[in-house]
DNA sequence: AATTACATGTAATCCGTTACATGATTGA
DNA sequence: TCAATCATGTAACGGATTACATGTAATT
């Protein structure tokens, strides 16, 4: 999914300025399953209203750069169902832990134990983190999609709990 | 994780060509957290076999491209164990799947279950992959990447199956 | 005193994919 | 006969990040 198609389904859920979308997608419930930056998010929007997907009213204030509050419209309603007719690529996960624990076996094996509990309390804190979002989340989809994401992380986090011992065991006899 | 440094992980773990680290990043274990296409892998190899991270020995073959087999040198293994040294980066997570659903609820509710089938079936046959490749693997953290693979993958399939029908029927009723 | 949050936008740059170029062999 | 596998490599292109540019206000 594009960008642009990422502000369209976005703002298909509310109105918003650039910058809320910004905070959706680094920090919201969209942030476990997509990305963007400014220099991405405000040039789509630019390309969304000349377009006629989108439009666009501006709250003056003081001191601060005019708000931009972002709405759908039809043609843009129309263009995201188009969008969602396709079926969904694959997810695309890229886990730099995943690959560092494999070549750590060759390379640093003395690391891996690090590596995993690093992980380990890394997912320990996303779990509360979504679970604070899931609190304050009413909608069946968003509540959905917040499930999902602790589900996966709870998974992720036992499994690291359960193996670890038997990884680290299982590389000190190599050739069993 | 860049590119180099996948070339340089995969080479520890055994020498190999380009075209065999590709189909390792797009078919093998290591799909399910890294991509890579030719057009980086062979230039990513070029640069590093002139900084002297890895060494090339070419085998003629009659009517085909000289295989170039390459391998980790000491000063690219060196290399990698720098890079292992840091703590790898958070997941990154790219989910069109999650968006359409997220997006479908206001946009196009009678998509939702024919996303959630097919995303059902598609994890099924990752689960199956998986297995296969898990029975033909003997390292230890090769075998445990795998097996990290499937519980993820389970985990996914498993929590869809069991709020499918939760999600289909909040949604007709939105605002209980 | 310094950093973060708010608020928008542009330009340079990087990284990587897609497509192109070449060509034999094997299996469906 | 057509597609896929094997095998390497380059160039054009696209998409997105990073850094830059500007400035206030609140928090630490």
């Amino acid at each position: 999914m594009d960008i642009p198609t990422l502000c369209l389904g976005i703002l298909s859920l509310g109105d918003a300025t650039g910058y809320e979308i910004k905070k959706m997608v680094a920090e919201g419930s969209f942030s476990f399953f997509s990305e963007a930056s400014f220099g991405s998010i405000y040039p789509a929007l630019t390309r969304l209203t000349e377009e006629g997907l989108i439009s666009c009213r501006a709250e003056a204030q003081s001191k601060r750069p005019d708000k931009k509050i972002y709405s759908l419209t039809p043609a843009g309603r129309a263009e995201l169902e188009a969008a969602l007719a396709n079926s969904p690529g694959p997810d695309r996960n890229r886990s730099d832990f995943l690959a560092a624990l494999l070549f750590a076996e060759a390379v640093a094996p003395h690391r891996i134990e690090d590596l995993i509990d690093e992980r380990i309390a890394h997912h320990g804190e996303q779990i509360e983190a979504l679970e604070v979002m899931l609190g304050a989340e009413e909608g069946a989809a968003s509540r959905f999609v917040l499930e999902y994401g602790i589900v996966m992380q709870k998974a992720a986090h036992d499994f690291l709990v359960k193996k670890k011992k038997g990884l680290i065991a299982g590389m000190m006899a190599p050739a069993s």
